[in-house]
DNA sequence: GCTGCGCATTGACATAGATCAATGCCGCCT
DNA sequence: AGGCGGCATTGATCTATGTCAATGCGCAGC
């Protein structure tokens, strides 16, 4: 499970291909002609991250986006006295930098190994600024984002502990099954519980007894770094909005 | 309070001038030259919507967009069994329409009187298209929007009962002040209990026992429509994030 | 093959906030 | 002026989830 072709992960850290980049279908960059990708490719910077390594802290000047190659990445924010929300997992796909501001205003760090095409903000802004098109990608790209934690907000002010963590698998299945173009019974989980929890608003124990609960249930089956969901139907009736 | 000028809301429902609108600064429009905001008030219709009337629901067809002037605008979404979530409250200047597929995916009505731009989605589409500098006033708007859904993902999910009260006066606070261009200590709450409580993810009785104990310790001061606040620096303390 | 460490699970108990049920308040209609 | 309907407040109790404290499990390093 997870086992992407990987297409864009070379080892050299210019001089990409981006017309071979695997994500690009999904991705932001997905609108641009050939001739574009090729000033892309120039721009863009391969990056690697292992486990647990900041792409950006909170507070970062901004100096690069990053489009998600592979790997998951989580992003967070911080209160001043430790507690964490999660407030997305970024995929591979995925745009990060829309930050608004010179600043982060939240964390990013790799929830497994990532592998990241970066490019300096002002080279993207620019390209951004001549390219209408790929503007529009970013509107859209962000109006997706916006919908997506609307979706969230709903879950954590008003679903039950049980339903949030349905909604969680379902949803992720989802964007897995986007990415990876197949609809898979089986949900990769880079991430650990206590991500989960504070993606979810609740704690590592709650999303842990939950989980055995689900298993216990038939609902879902445990597996290393993962789920497997044995009874999709049910868990859409609960998760249905 | 909450006596605005209106500049906008005439009696009629057309022919309006986005160049004398009152809310302009702070909107979407801020971008546009003299001219594009000719063309802009040639599409403009004025809309009025009595309190609870709504401006659209979820499920709707995308035909409008729109910019409110005055009154706040609640949104929100609806679970089957009747839970709800406030994901929102648009405030004059607020640009309502970020939808992305065709239909709305939440629904939106008014908490008090409000008067709104209305424009006809397709022609605003095609002035963006054709309008860079409106695509990248709609794209700030967007991120902006999406920064907002983050923060409040992080009250939701992490903060309690007080802390959610305090963070939400305080913010409403601050995007009045922005408005009205003076930070008063005078929130004005056109949105009843319920609603307060559907955007924070508590029940009625908990905002209502919360209001009434900060009242107590004289932090606010509940006043009609509204609430006032004594003791903001505690409030930006407890609110610290 | 052991050991230690980081995560996950499980159990016992505490509590913030939900639920249920009056009661109060105020503006609007007749 | 009086009564009614929609909100808001308040109190008593319940419960889902948090907190605290072991215990379990797997894997990396020796």
């Amino acid at each position: 499970m997870n086992c992407h072709p990987e297409v864009c992960r070379s080892g050299i850290t210019t001089a990409n291909s981006c017309e071979a980049c695997w994500v690009r279908r999904g991705s932001v960059c997905a609108a641009l002609s050939s001739d574009e990708l090729a000033v892309l490719a120039s721009l863009a910077q391969k990056a690697e991250f292992a486990p647990k390594k900041a792409l950006f802290l909170q507070g970062d000047r901004v100096v690069s986006v990053f489009n998600i190659t592979s790997g998951v990445v989580r992003l967070y924010k911080l209160l001043t006295d430790g507690r964490r929300q999660v407030i997305g997992f970024a995929l591979p796909g995925d745009f990060l930098g829309l930050a608004r501001g010179d600043a982060y205003d939240f964390s990013a760090d790799a929830a497994d190994h990532v592998s990241a095409c970066a490019f300096s903000r002002a080279d993207y802004t620019a390209l951004a600024d001549a390219k209408p098109h790929l503007l529009r990608q970013l509107y859209d790209f962000a109006a997706h984002e916006l919908a997506l934690a609307q979706d969230q907000m709903v879950l954590l002010g008003r679903r039950s502990a049980e339903e949030k963590v349905i909604c969680f698998l379902l949803r992720l299945q989802e964007r897995w099954a986007r990415i990876e173009g197949n609809a898979s019974v089986m949900v990769p989980l880079p991430m650990n519980r206590q991500d989960i929890a504070d993606f979810l608003g609740l704690t590592i124990e709650t999303v842990s007894r939950t989980f055995t609960r689900l298993a216990r249930d038939k609902t879902i089956l445990n597996v290393s770094q993962g789920v497997r969901l044995m009874n999709p139907d049910r868990m859409a009736r609960i998760a249905a909005t």
